[in-house]
DNA sequence: TCTTTCTGCAACCGCTCGGTTGCAGGAGGG
DNA sequence: CCCTCCTGCAACCGAGCGGTTGCAGAAAGA
């Protein structure tokens, strides 16, 4: 569960998610590229990245001198399958606790 | 899309989804009702609740002197989609360039 | 080898955020 | 009418976070 918990707080800020869609757009790609096409320094998007990669989001592989990172999909599907599942247990609740006003 | 962008911060915080499945679990409750069952003041619960609220997540209902909060599930599904969907586009798009790179 | 360039680490700063406390106001019950 | 209880508003505080800057180290090219 805590696998939702670090996927939540990661999407959770605005910068986080593009960078997120721009690793996805442009494949495996180093910090320092990603750095000339957003407004920030290049270590506010390696920090972006570390807690991306904590949440699995994202994974690196070292190539020479440089560190390049790609998307993985695994985390963001297991954390929208949670959210869905919650909600439909908010909707039986619901019904139940109108059945019973009914009855 | 800043429906998405308010459910991810409210649900970002621990507490928050505390407070959320208590008044999932409770049915329409009041915050004060709610502080007796947690480990922090009234006032903290007011203001998840007000994040919950703008994110859609819950919906108050004033009775008499009090103010009594429900749980809605439209914005949860509505994230939930949007992140498989998410999802199935990044999947999409690694099939894509590993078709380019077995041909 | 020398230079370039990409990386990683650490310190620092401002602001937002979660949380508390105190107080004023309004609705119900005796 | 008075007292009680639940609410809402505002100020305040400490910690965490997003961001920057500076520097040291390693890998590739000339």
């Amino acid at each position: 569960m805590s696998q939702v918990d670090d996927v939540l707080a990661a999407l959770a800020d605005p910068m986080r998610r593009r960078v997120l869609d721009l690793v996805a757009a442009k494949g495996p790609v180093s910090a320092s590229a990603l750095a000339t096409e957003l407004p920030v320094s290049r270590q506010a998007i390696v920090k972006h990245l570390s807690v991306l990669e904590k949440a699995e989001l994202v994974a690196s592989e070292r190539a020479g001198r440089e560190n390049n990172f790609s998307v993985r999909s695994g985390a963001l599907d297991a954390t929208a399958t949670w959210m869905a599942s919650l909600a439909s247990q908010w909707d039986r609740r619901l019904a139940a606790i109108k059945k019973i006003a009914e009855a």
